[in-house]
RNA sequence: GGACGUUUAGCUCAGCUGGUAGAGCAUUCGCUUGACGUGCGAAGGGUUCACAGGUUCGAGUCCUGUAACGUCCACCA
């Protein structure tokens, strides 16, 4: 197919296309194909509540760029792509939009609520994969799946059954963290630390047998009504004879003793601590170790509850009031100091969250922990960056077991049913109905599972498992895992764990890191800033891969990057330079039948172009085989610009309108080969516009991205090639610059070079001739010539004969200043060289180059001083 | 309290296993050079890469320490 190319690139009319034409060819699916190797990559599933934002569209184009790399390259590469349940940010949307309608969950109860979730899914859950699609992703869309479809919804079971089988899941009372908000518990993970301003109150506890007071300090004077106890330090002198003792708990007038415990320190604040085993996880482990009672003084919504007496019924907030009023009137009240402290926050929607005793699931941790870490440390899971392994294994060391259980509807319903008749807990694969044991009715928990608890088997429940299917046998383990650096505990460390636990192999060989994708000043986007970039509208504006170019480029593993106008702007500029150098070469190609072949025999500047080419391909397969896709971008885009365009194509304009056919031939072949492979060198950061443009130029094949990735091939490499084009090219850019500084840039001039290597010169006359601006040039070994300008490279001497432009003294004063500086490189060459332990230690290769170095200079040196002669 | 990251041209950032510094943008000058002004050519700009030591023939690149900024973890009631 051929279009007319358009004067400037625009993607708007391209990319929904050649999207389209992806899809028609199947070319995203990915087969179990045991000729070919296989290489995986599971999509970090985005919630079915988001909209695409910077964050997805970095995380999205690195994989999108590996999966197209390894296609190309001949892998049967599968991006398997997905949605995430999300069920507190879900649930929570939900809630919300009924909220507007006036009604709430429980009033319509868990199935209408379901109904309704589900409907929900279905009218947005698709509209995140669509702006993926939007991006260019190459994903097996015939594979999406869903983290609580039937197949994934299976294995959560499954893995459930068996760890509790295993004794891995447990039930229990602990202290766990309540979000008020979303009415649900949390994993510690998802509890997020601020600091907020706050007050110490001090408070006086009396002794009961009337021996006075002991003083106290408390940020959260509620929670004093469910003490157990109080406690100092063994060591602490000032308490040593009182432990022991009873003390009276104001308000409740309950006696309460003064334990010791090594967990209270005592240089902080009053060195006494008022322990209150039902609202903090330390007191909570004080009053396991000291065997005191456990009252829970607030209900599930953050209200006091029957055991808070006469302040059952208040909110927390509504009962810290009345208390320490309370206190006052008592004159139990010491005083108040404000303070700055950390406070737990739900990270879902930020609200401080409430230490509380519960009963709830748990995954006991450190089992599956030790595994873990042993494939980090022994390199079985390789992190880039590396240091990532640090935060992975400081988590890991000290893991907590792992809260489960969430008091939402929309999710994984726990698989286990409590007989209220006979007391007994069956954990089953089946729904159960009735009781095993009694024949009664059972009962199902009412919770469901942390939404990461099904992400965490994503690796595998994704390709079939529990089944054993063909995929799971051949695309598992994967390869791949691109993610941010934010997520390391919630979801990467978790499906290192469940892969080694259930599949007794790591989920995936390797974890690309990423950063964040931050505004123009630094700042983390967010919504409540207002500094959101909508990467929809970017792609609208200036098309999908100018904004892939720009997440990709200057960036390292694990590091931030920052969006702005002018980046965009740049990578937008980028596309359009492409598209112009194939305007070009395809407006010289009409009416020729050439293929996709370089030509039998190659002129110099050919040699040197194909070399560079070659020597590209080799570099930027090389940084992406170690995921330096920032460096490899950087490479096509310095070839394709400073190189090819600036140079070959300017070079490669002489031989097509000298009017000499073969000659032309050459350079057009060359011109289509060299670009052709260089639009699949950057196809997998820009797929659009280098398909667009491969479609247009002579190919084989249907599509780029099912082309064979370009080869580094030894026999184009040609260092004479180079060498010679590099010193035309210096030739070149010296008479530029000198012309340019008399203000004659483009003063047509006879040039004469003076140089020990004619040939190469003369090869190269009409590329001279045509990019100096010279009229004629003539080569020899040398010239004497009076009033000319002169220059000279590290190769030849060239004549500018405008002698009316000439001024001696200037000349002079320029060649001396030249000498100067090539005498002082050559000094610090003349040092190493005799430097003895330079010469004894450097290895010889960088001795050799020092040396050929001083070589140059001094023949520059020699050149430029019999200049001065000349002209003195 | 602990750990980690960053500190390189005016701005934003590259710089792999150590061999005397790069890009984009910005700035200045000059160009209707028949692919591209979203362009072309040329130029200036780092007191040598936050600072102080050290290792080395040689350090932006390794080690130690300091400072500023940032991030994560822990959390003292």
């Amino acid at each position: 197919m051929t279009h007319e190319l358009a004067k400037t690139y625009e993607p708007q009319n391209v990319e929904d296309r050649i999207y389209k034409s992806w899809i028609d060819g199947g070319y995203f699916h990915a087969q179990v194909d045991p000729s070919k190797k296989p290489y995986t990559i599971v999509i970090p599933p985005p919630n079915i509540t988001g909209q695409l934002h910077m964050g997805h569209a970095m995380d999205e184009t690195l994989q999108d760029i590996l999966i197209r790399f390894r296609r190309m390259q001949g892998y049967s590469a599968l991006w398997l792509p997905g949605t995430d349940h999300a069920s507190i940010a879900t649930e929570a949307k939900i809630v919300e939009a009924m909220r507007e309608e006036g009604i709430t969950k429980e009033e319509i109860g868990r199935e209408a609520f379901l109904e309704r979730a589900w409907a929900w899914k279905e009218k947005y859950g698709g509209r995140i994969v669509e702006q993926l699609k939007k991006l260019g992703s190459s994903c097996d869309w015939e594979r999406e799946r869903f983290t609580l479809d039937e197949g994934c919804s299976k294995a959560v079971r499954e893995v459930f059954v068996r760890l509790y089988e295993k004794g891995l899941i447990y039930r229990g009372e602990r202290i766990i963290n309540w979000c008020p908000h979303c009415k649900t518990s949390i994993s510690d993970a998802e509890v997020e630390f601020e600091e907020k301003d706050g007050f110490f109150w001090h408070i006086r506890y009396p002794y009961a047998d009337g021996s006075g007071y002991i003083e106290l300090a408390t940020t959260r004077p509620e929670t004093m009504l469910g003490d157990t106890a109080v406690a100092v330090h063994p060591d602490d002198e000032r308490y040593r004879d009182k432990v022991g003792k009873m003390l009276i708990l104001p308000l409740v007038n309950k006696e309460i003793p003064l334990i010791a415990d090594e967990y209270v320190e005592m240089d902080f604040g009053t060195g006494v601590v008022k322990i209150t085993p039902a609202h903090d996880p330390n007191d909570f482990e004080v009053g396991l170790r000291h065997n005191l009672p456990v009252i829970n003084v607030m209900d599930e919504e953050g209200y006091m509850n029957e055991n808070a007496g006469k302040y059952a019924g208040m909110s927390a907030l509504e009962a810290r009031e009345q208390i320490v009023k309370d206190l006052e009137a008592q004159g139990l009240l010491l005083r108040v100091e404000p303070i700055r402290h950390n406070v737990g926050t739900c990270y879902r929607c930020g609200t401080v969250v409430e230490p509380m005793i519960s009963k709830q699931w748990f995954v006991k941790m450190k089992p599956l922990a030790d595994p873990a870490i042993r494939a980090v440390e022994t390199g079985k899971i390789r992190f880039i960056p590396e240091r990532m392994d640090k935060i992975y294994f400081s988590w890991m060391n000290n893991i907590k077991d792992w809260c489960i259980s969430r008091q939402l509807w929309w999710g994984h319903r726990i698989p286990a049913w409590y007989c209220d008749s006979c007391g007994e807990l069956f954990v089953s694969r089946e729904d159960l109905t009735v009781c095993p044991k009694c024949g009664k009715p059972l009962r199902q928990d009412p919770d469901t599972l942390d939404t990461w608890f099904s992400s965490a088997l994503w690796p595998f429940s994704t390709l079939g498992w529990p089944e054993k299917t063909e995929e799971l046998k051949y695309f598992f383990p994967t390869n791949t895992l691109v993610t941010g650096y934010d997520i390391i505990f919630f979801w990467v460390a978790r499906m290192i764990f469940s892969s080694l636990e259930q599949m007794n192999d790591v989920p995936f060989d390797t974890v690309f890191f990423h950063g964040l994708v931050r505004d123009a000043q630094g700042r983390k986007m967010s919504k409540s800033l207002g500094n959101g970039i909508d990467p929809l509208e970017i792609i609208e504006k200036y098309g999908a891969d100018a904004l892939r170019y720009t997440v990709v480029t200057g960036n390292s593993p694990g590091n931030d990057i920052r969006f702005s106008d002018e980046k965009i702007a740049a990578s937008r500029n980028f596309a359009n330079k492409i598209w112009n150098a194939a305007r070009f070469i395809r407006m010289n190609l009409e009416g020729e039948e050439i293929g996709a072949q370089l030509p039998e025999t190659l002129t110099l500047e050919e040699q040197w172009i194909v070399s560079a080419y070659n020597r590209i391909v080799r570099e930027v397969t090389e940084n992406l085989e170690k995921f330096e896709l920032g460096i490899a971008v950087q490479k096509v885009y310095d070839f394709l610009w400073d190189v090819f365009c600036d140079w070959y194509i300017e070079i490669a304009k002489i031989r097509m309108q000298q009017g000499d056919r073969e000659a032309a031939l050459g350079a057009k072949k060359t011109l289509v080969f060299v670009f052709s492979g260089t639009m699949k060198l950057l196809h997998p950061f820009m797929p659009f516009i280098t398909e667009e443009i491969w479609q247009s130029l002579p190919h084989e094949g249907e599509s780029i991205m099912v082309s064979q990735w370009p080869k580094y091939d030894p026999a184009l490499e040609n260092a004479e090639a180079e060498e010679k084009m590099g010193n035309v090219m210096e030739a070149i850019r010296a008479v530029r610059a000198r012309k340019a500084e008399m203000n004659v840039p483009t003063k047509k001039t006879h040039l004469y070079i003076a140089t020990a290597h004619p040939d190469t010169y003369r090869e190269s006359e009409a590329i001279l001739q045509k990019l100096s601006y010279s009229a004629e040039i003539e080569v020899a070994d040398r010239f004497e010539i009076d009033g000319a300008v002169t220059i000279v490279t590290a190769d030849a001497r060239l004549y500018l004969p405008m002698a009316e432009l000439v001024d001696r003294e200037a000349e002079l004063r320029r060649l001396e200043k030249e000498l100067d500086s090539a005498r002082r490189q050559m000094a610090t060459v003349e040092a190493k060289l005799q430097n003895e332990a330079f010469m004894q230690k450097a290895p010889q290769n960088v001795i050799d180059g020092v040396r050929a170095n001083g070589e140059k200079l001094s023949e520059k040196i020699r050149m430029i001083q019999s200049e001065i002669e000349a002209l003195g």
